[in-house]
DNA sequence: CTGATTCATAACCGAATGGTTATATAACTG
DNA sequence: CAGTTATATAACCATTCGGTTATGAATCAG
């Protein structure tokens, strides 16, 4: 299908072995080999998480000898937490918003609990 | 493989149908049929869709007669949004630091080309 | 009851995913 | 030079994914 950046970057956080190795980034670049110890898996299925990590433009890798060394690029991820961000305030103020309307409703239900009779609810 | 909860919110987040699906759901719950209408796909194809959204906890479900009324639950949204934003606040910095580390560079050399000047004056 | 509407499920298909082993390439070491 | 090390690539395999068509089940309308 049609891989958009997001698309991309969502599908490669979608992966634990994948987030552990950008964690582990975050302490610093590093080689293949380092980035690979702490999973039972073969080189080649590492080298193909970096990959999957490279395409989606979470990391960048530069030659040093017979070394690859893997550093973040911040960038993308940026984008994608720009994205779900947005998502998640507007949710939390919606929950707000009725835990406030909910609040408020209790308070004035209790002022004047014994003059109201019953109240038709909307939807 | 062992799908943990943020693997599978991460996953379902990587296809731009399901996005598109989440984004309309902030207008409003609504039924399947109405959150189908934009895609050109099947009512199958839907269905699965929300099949994903609904495995990783992104939506609810309740049956009104024959129809579905779909709503989101923003939680488990904000357990990815925690995650992604922790770490793309931890980059942002280091870059930041970087940025500013450069910067007093650039000064502290600019003033050190002044000394050598007037040194190479006095030879 | 009959037929239409809303949705899920089953069965299938091709492509992608995540792993493997085996092999290749390039750089370092003695 | 030969041998070791770091990494990628190829070929393969089972599973998942995203779509399809066909069918089923429940509810609504006349």
């Amino acid at each position: 299908m049609n891989q958009n950046r997001l698309d991309l970057v969502f599908s490669a956080l979608s992966d634990a072995t994948r987030r552990g190795m950008l964690e582990q980034l975050a302490a610093g670049e590093t080689n293949v080999g380092t980035l690979g110890e702490p999973y039972d898996m073969s080189q080649p299925a590492v080298s193909k998480h970096l990959r999957v990590l490279e395409r989606a433009g979470l990391i960048r890798r530069t030659r040093q000898g017979r070394e690859h060394r893997i550093r973040v690029d911040p960038r993308p991820i940026e984008e994608a937490s720009t994205w779900i961000g947005r998502y998640a305030r507007f949710w939390k103020q919606q929950f707000d918003a009725v835990d406030a309307y909910l609040k408020a409703r209790a308070d004035e239900a209790r002022t004047r609990s014994r003059t109201k009779a019953k109240e038709q609810d909307k939807r």
